[in-house]
DNA sequence: CAAGTGCTTTGACAATTGTCAGGCCGTAGT
DNA sequence: ACTACGGCCTGACAATTGTCAAAGCACTTG
């Protein structure tokens, strides 16, 4: 009686490929745990180890349809009333407001790889959206797609930063990435000035202009607020620029009720993307969830800078409310 | 005591949405059918019923990551032996040859979406292989792709014929689909010559030359292939081919071992695309399995009409063991 | 307005899948 | 050679998931 030669290795199978086989076996030809573990000759315990380590490495990839998302009727009429290309609006669930937020990244993080094409160049705004979007991101392989970070890096009191936005989100794409190596926001508006002429950041600003897709959310205009906390302004900032007409952040910068950029003392001292150069891209993917963000992302989306949102049922509903009132 | 309204409707959640949200649960939090039922206030087995709906629907999508196959040792050597762009070689697994027939076909049905872009124009070729791939494949929705029948119909013994296959493979990718209103092979060279000339036909046929991609299988040259048993060739044509040298066949051509073209009697009565449209494509893919294909698979590959190969650890093996012989 | 129809939902049971402590076996270190 | 270590596998048990007949509900029909 011929001994069965364990460790891993059955007939020609060997390795990964017993686990491969599994996975195949399971997923595609739809045959029970016990099943496989007679074909393969091993015990069902194993098969079950098997099929989660092909879970652990990735082999698996479970999605939801996008369509389903963005053929809904509240998907329909931001299209419509907003005249956007597209929307992917998630269900509210039951959970809380964190519950609502991880939600609506997670779903920005599995539309936004179908977004892409070869030769796109993604900009990467910050934020923690635009953070747990990237986080929630599977790996996948794109080809030939770039990402740069549209706005500078600070230190923050969060535990991420702009730099981790867009490395997270290009190590998850396999793209390359382009970061940006200077601080958001400077004291001085000539150090600033002399910093954004510096030949490697002046190349780096240079890359952004050349971006054709980009995902951002909508900041609000709240003391609360990201702009904020993260020190980009200071309450009194805040207040001057609300009282200019401020209604919403995008990629660190203020905008009114129609969209339209409000210049200010802190434009001097940033260094990050220009809002124009966010007009007209082939995407400006909006990501935001939340009641208090209903304001600025109606902002954003009259001022033109959205092609394609992301929210969920809620969101959309107070949006749609808001602007046919 | 509030009466909870039956009838698919919990609160805001209506109809197909609550599958959707039973769906999310499920798939991207990990939430078990007991707690969904809680969560949603429905018995278990309603649960049950909504994620079997969500499958049925499509909403669901599982799938292998494609680099486990194209990462494989034996596709990196296809690669590096033959020189093609990329590989995809699936596991032999336990059952006969009929089970590694379908494996390799849903190989390809799965990566074959991801290897389109916007703009692509598939030209589809005819023969068992590739209608198990247009019917092994999900429902997709990729964006301004455009399939083209690369060989004329016939009446066959089989269940499928050329436009079938170019059908249902558009009607799975949601893409635009050129059929060719014609008999692949006609009696009589000069009506085949005329048919060609015929607008419609003729503007059909210009749309083939401009396909920049193409799906295809090896067909072998024994009796019992299917170009005989599809009445395209007669036993003494056939036997004529191999006198000449053929020793595979490609959307109706015959071919030598060195991928060459071998004209004969039957291209002047042929309708269908020539061989040299498929020189220099983005992609031809190569789809085929099994000990008697693998001849025929050599000579395409030497001709020069193969980037892409989908087939298994044994034909992939065979191949390689030949080459090197 | 009772009965019929076609759906959804449900509880109880069956089947499948997940967990975990312990065993096996090859390898490395002493 | 002995022993300790670590990965892999397994059996027995626990938890989760799937099935199905029967019941419920809204709507239509006679």
């Amino acid at each position: 009686m011929a001994v069965v030669t364990r460790r891993r290795a059955v007939g020609q199978i060997s390795g990964e490929s017993i686990v491969i086989e599994a996975a195949w076996m399971y997923y595609h030809e739809n045959l029970n745990q016990t099943k496989i573990a007679q074909l393969l000759g091993v015990s069902r315990a194993t098969v079950v180890n098997y099929l989660q380590e092909a879970k652990e490495r990735g082999f698996i990839r479970i999605s939801l349809a996008p369509r389903v998302f963005t053929t809904h009727r509240l998907a329909q009429e931001l299209r419509e009333v907003f005249g956007v290309k597209a929307a992917y609006v998630l269900p509210d669930g039951t959970g809380d407001e964190e519950a609502r937020f991880m939600r609506v990244a997670r779903g920005a993080a599995e539309w936004l790889p179908s977004l892409l094409q070869p030769g796109d160049r993604l900009g990467v705004s910050w934020g923690r959206m635009v953070y747990e979007v990237a986080e929630a991101m599977d790996l996948t392989q794109t080809t030939d797609v770039t990402v740069s970070q549209l706005v500078g890096s600070m230190a923050t009191p969060y535990g991420f930063t702009a730099e981790i936005c867009s490395a997270h989100m290009a190590q998850r794409l396999g793209a390359r990435c382009i970061n940006l190596h200077a601080p958001a926001v400077l004291s001085d508006p000539e150090l600033a000035e002399r910093l954004r002429n510096e030949p490697i950041i002046a190349e780096q600003i240079d890359a952004l202009s050349h971006c054709n897709k980009a995902i951002f959310a909508a900041g609000s205009c709240t003391h609360d607020s990201h702009i904020v906390g993260s020190g980009l302004a200071s309450h009194s900032e805040l207040d001057w620029y609300v009282a200019q007409g401020a209604t919403g952040v995008l990629c660190g910068r203020f905008i009114d009720d129609q969209g339209r950029f409000i210049p200010g003392d802190l434009d001097d001292r940033m260094i990050g993307v220009e809002l124009d150069k966010l007009l007209g891209l082939d995407m400006g993917l909006l990501v935001s969830v939340g009641d208090d963000k209903v304001e600025p992302m109606l902002s954003a989306i009259r001022g033109g800078y959205v092609t394609h949102i992301v929210t969920n049922y809620g969101t959309a509903s107070a949006m749609l409310r808001q602007a046919r009132a």
